[in-house]
DNA sequence: GGCCTTCTTGACGCGACCTTGACGCGGGCA
DNA sequence: TGCCCGCGTCAAGGTCGCGTCAAGAAGGCC
């Protein structure tokens, strides 16, 4: 989902901290002193930053200030430290949020959420065009040539299994699984009705398909 | 500064709020209660939102409910509850951040600085105007040919639903979560039920509807 | 307590969608 | 050359979802 680079110096915890985060579906990149942990995101640019205060060759803050001026994304402060001034102190260096030791998983990677949730208003917008037509797979939508043309819910299942996998070959058993459920796997038939549909809603030329080709015998591939 | 709205059933502790904030420079509005939370907020567009989980009316995570459609600044949490039950639930709300009572005014402070130097990314249009009616988001209102027309709380939960993601296709099993519960996601007639009487409010003829429209056997979609 | 609004629930007709079967065509193969 | 399998096309039947109406239940306000 995203990058996370965490940084402690006590390496059972990061070690933890790497499980934790790589389950939630991050990618995880670890360092265990200030001047690597700088190093490490310079090379590889995270999204987001979780940061110990008690590091071995740097103070916290130091670390913060290096990030600080290059580093546009949210850093999460952990810190055995429970004094106000000390959390003052980073959250004013430029730290969006300060946890203390012991802190439960659940609660960081809560919090990490909230930040991202902030920090990226727009994750990407799914829009697929081709000469003839632009597939607006969010808004669930198609348009051909300017007009919107409807389909049904087995078409846009189908479709939109096909336009997510733009170029590449979709077995026709996969395809039916997706769509019509496990059991449907033999149903081939019901393939050739609606891919014949969907072309005639949106190919030019139907009788030569252009952007919905069949393989035969394996399945069918949406060429953009 | 910038607008707080400070919200707490303790008045010693909103009147503490009060003076802190104001001698750091803002601007303070304060509620005691989750409805005039609601209203205040509605009233006077604060920048950010400092908000008691634990209020006499309503629960803290309605209030949150209620706020977050159309509020975008930040929103911090107070709470007497220190497990991380509550505070993964809170932040996953849409807070943004989570402090446990008792706690220092130096430390939410800075914590308040954090959340506003990370400013709103999202710039959302509070109001969307069509031909025929224009919806305030945040007054929860509407207007049709410049008269008000009201809403009842389920109309307006099913509408706001689809005003949110216009021109995005919205799920029946999504709508039926958004605004009547996980319970409620196979009850499609009463989807029927309302869509009918919105359009009677909304659309200028209700048999063809333009602005809420149908896509059958998906959900529905507001065109504007 | 009585009135009003709002929500819930059921029934019904209609149209669209899904399913299913039949047929023709073309390529691979013996 | 004849057969067979896979694909495309078409049409018809049945089912399902949608819109509509109305009546009963629940809750708030005077």
């Amino acid at each position: 989902m995203s990058r996370v680079l965490a940084v402690d110096d006590d390496r059972q915890l990061l070690r933890a901290l790497r499980i934790t985060l790589r389950a939630a579906g991050h990618d995880v990149v670890t360092a265990e002193d200030g001047r690597s942990a700088l190093r490490a995101a310079a090379e590889n640019h995270p999204d987001v930053v979780v940061l110990d205060l008690g590091l071995p060759d740097l103070d916290g803050t130091e670390v913060l200030a290096g990030l600080r001026p290059w580093f546009p994304g949210p850093v999460l402060v952990l810190s055995a430290r429970s004094d106000s001034r000390d959390k003052v102190d980073a959250l004013d260096a430029g730290a969006d949020d300060y946890v203390t030791k012991p802190f439960d998983m659940g609660e960081l990677l809560a919090r990490l959420r909230a930040l991202q949730r902030r920090g990226t208003p727009e994750p990407e917008e799914p829009v697929v065009r081709t000469e003839h037509f632009t597939v607006d797979l969010a808004a669930q939508q198609v348009r051909v040539d300017g007009g919107v043309v409807r389909l049904t819910p087995t078409e846009w299942g189908l479709f939109s299994e096909l336009v997510r996998a733009p170029g590449r070959l979709v077995g026709q058993r996969h395809l039916l699984q997706a769509v019509w459920g496990p059991a449907y796997e033999k149903e081939t038939n019901y393939l050739r009705v609606y891919m014949a549909q969907l072309r005639r809603k949106l190919e030019p030329d139907p009788a030569n398909p252009r952007y919905l080709r069949t393989e035969p015998g394996m399945g069918y591939r949406f060429t953009p």
